[in-house]
DNA sequence: CCGCATACCTAGCGACTCTATGCATCGTGT
DNA sequence: ACACGATGCATAGAGTCGCTAGGTATGCGG
């Protein structure tokens, strides 16, 4: 997969594992990893400086906690989050219709 | 619809256009705005960069030719092109069936 | 005790879209 | 006659965002 076509998308996924409750950076890896079927495998040069912008937005709050005596830090979804979590799901269906309909073709 | 959601996917969508027949690069931004009932509407300064990038690569020819004293560059599709359609079409289908299960959440 | 998974952080690069601008022609309205 | 919008191409510069590549550190299995 080329890893342009994620670009703008990242955020978007992030708010909707977010929503099923709290989850550290390298966990949202994983979850990304599985729930594509392996189809995105990001590295976390990519997710952290993600997780950085959403809370420098608002839409996320974390906290850093320890387990195991490894540090880790826990993010979750804040109200503004939701908000564009919201908007954000209207975008991919309008979006994602669109390029559907014209990668299929001959619409007249 | 906020633009970066567009990235690396304009190629494809110009040339899944081009595969119907030639095009020249206004054309194809009103294509483009018309196929997507309005969600794409793309300045000029993505789209011709981008069929300069299509064209470098390969993907499509062109040649300039001129209506009504008016110049035109008519694009076409070339066989690498077809073949990186066929490509895109796979990856979008992967890529948005993930992209909409992740956002529709909760697979356990 | 060596390597791998876990876990976080960050600087710099590269790719892509957009803004802004310039140039030129044609049709329409007044 | 002239202005203005639509048509049409071109490009420099900025901004965004994902990736590469490196660093740090702990715990566990062989």
């Amino acid at each position: 997969m080329r890893s342009e076509l994620l670009k703008g998308h990242l955020d978007s996924l992030v708010l909707a594992l977010l929503e099923e409750g709290p989850l550290h950076g390298y966990g949202i890896i994983e979850q990304l990893r599985r729930r594509s079927d392996e189809i995105f495998d990001l590295p976390e040069g990519t997710v952290y400086p993600a997780l950085y912008r959403l809370e420098r937005a608002g839409s996320v709050t974390s906290t850093s906690t320890s387990v195991g005596g490894r540090p880790r830090r826990v993010y979750r979804l804040a109200r503004p989050g939701r908000t564009a979590l919201d908007a954000s799901r209207r975008d991919w269906l309008q979006f994602s219709s669109a390029v559907t309909k014209i990668l299929r073709g001959s619409p007249a």
